[in-house]
DNA sequence: CGACCAATTGAATTGATTCAAGGTCCGTGG
DNA sequence: CCACGGACCTTGAATCAATTCAATTGGTCG
C-alpha cells in the first residue's frame, strides 16, 4: 500500500528488553528501524523469506488469506516481538503494520548458537499458536473475546486499561468472527460491567477475576 | 487408560524414511518401540517435556482441553512423524493413542546438530499449525472436511482410499465441529458423488478435483 | 443372541452471520 | 470555524449454519 521510510534517527540499539530476544540480537546483524505506515506490507506470501523482523514500536500482524479472500490473521506481534521466521525459503503468510510500526531487520549469521535461539523462538510461538488453536476450535464469542482481551492485558502489562490497537474487523479476522459480532461481545461485557469502553481504541476492565472466568 | 507394553521384536531399527526424521534419529539416542493400545496416555499434560517420541505405526492424536472438558485435537501424528517438542519442561498438552500404536522414544543428546534439525522440525510444525489456525477460523463444515479429506490423502498417499484411523468424535474435536456434524458432511460429500462411504473406516475419493475445489 | 458403543439421521434450537440502518469520529476544504 | 465526506463502529432484524437433543441403525465382541 504506502512505501515505507527508514527513521534516521535513534536506529542502531535496540530498546527491547526480554532477554530471549536480545540474546538473538547478540547474534545477528540487526539492520537500522524502518517505519511501516498504517495498512502498509511488511513483506508478502510468497515472498523469500529469511531475515527475521523485530517490532521496535507499534503492531503487526500476520495473516492468511483463502483463495476467495477470507482472512485469518495467525497473530499480532507487539513491541519486543519477533517475526517472521517460516519454514523453506518463501513466506506463507504476510505482514502488514496495523498502526504504523517501526521494525528492525535481523540478518541471520549462520552460527549453531543462533540456531538454538531460534529454536526457543520457535518453539515459543508454537505453545502460543496451539492456544490460538484451541481458542479458535472449542470457544464461544464471548470466550473468545475474553481470551484475546485477558492476553492483550498481560503482553501490555496493563493494570487497568488496555489499548486496542487495531480495528474491530481485525480482531474478529483474529478470533475467527465478524467485526459485527465482536462489537455486540464488547456490549454484552460492558452490559455486564466487566469493561468499560473508553474510547473505541480503549478499554478498562472493571472486573479482572469475571473476565479471567470467561475464558476457559 | 491401558498401560503400554514394550514391544520385544524388531525394535531396534526404525522404518521410517523421511530424510529429515533419519537425520534426526541419527543424533538421538533412540530406544526401542513400545506399543500403546488404544485411547492410552503416552503423555499428559503437566508431564515433564523433554524426550521426542517417533511413530513407527499407528496414530496419535495431540490434544488440549478447556478446564470445562471441551477438547481440541491439534494433530494427529502417523507413522514417521515426531511429536514431544514443546516449550519449557513441562507439556502443555497430552497425546493419546488413536488406534494402537508403536512409539520409539527418541533422547536428546545435546548438540547443536541435533537443535539444527530441531528447528527444522519446529518450524514444519509451525507451518501444519497455521494451516490449521486458517481452517478452524474460516473454513465451513464442509471446506473443513475437505481439507482433512485431501491432507489424509497426501499423507497416506493413497491412491483414492483413505483410512480413518480415528472415530468422528476425534474428526469433529480435530476440525472444531460436533461428531453428528462430521456425519452429515460426509453424506452431503457422498450425496454429491464426491466420496463414497466403504466403511466406517474406509472412504473412497471418487472425485479428487471436486473435493480439492471445496478446499479454498 | 444380546449388550454396548459408534455412527447415522431427523427435528428443533441457537449462536453467530448477514443485511441494513444509523451513529461516531476525524480530517479536509470552503 | 463549521460543514461535509468517508471510514469505522454500533445496533437491530432476519437468516442460516451448525449444534443439541432424540431416535434409530450398524457393527463388534463376549
Amino acid at each position: 500500500m504506502l512505501s515505507q521510510t527508514t527513521l534516521p534517527i535513534a536506529s542502531t540499539t535496540s530498546t527491547v528488553r526480554d532477554p530471549e530476544v536480545r540474546g538473538l540480537l547478540s547474534l545477528t546483524l540487526p539492520g537500522s528501524v524502518t517505519f511501516y505506515p498504517v495498512d502498509s506490507v511488511i513483506y508478502g506470501q510468497g515472498d523469500t523469506a529469511g531475515p527475521l523482523y523485530l517490532v521496535e514500536f507499534g503492531t503487526v500482524r500476520i495473516c492468511r488469506m483463502t483463495s476467495d479472500g477470507r482472512r485469518q490473521i495467525t497473530s499480532f506481534c507487539y513491541a519486543g516481538d519477533v517475526f517472521g521466521l517460516e519454514d523453506g525459503d518463501e513466506h506463507q503468510s504476510y505482514a502488514e503494520s496495523v498502526d504504523g510500526a517501526g521494525i528492525r531487520l535481523l540478518r541471520p549469521t549462520d552460527s549453531a548458537a543462533f540456531a538454538q535461539k531460534l529454536l526457543g523462538l520457535a518453539l515459543r510461538r508454537f505453545a502460543r499458536v496451539q492456544k490460538h488453536v484451541l481458542l479458535l476450535g472449542r470457544l464461544n464469542a464471548n470466550e473468545k473475546m475474553a481470551t484475546f482481551l485477558i492476553d492483550l492485558m498481560e503482553r501490555q502489562d496493563a493494570d487497568g486499561i488496555i489499548n486496542l490497537p487495531m480495528q474491530r474487523n481485525d480482531i474478529a479476522d483474529y478470533l475467527g468472527l465478524t467485526f459485527e459480532t465482536v462489537s455486540r461481545v464488547l456490549r454484552v461485557l460492558k452490559d455486564k460491567q466487566i469493561i468499560r469502553l473508553l474510547s473505541v481504541e480503549k478499554i478498562e476492565v472493571l472486573d479482572t477475576e469475571a473476565l479471567a472466568g470467561l475464558c476457559e
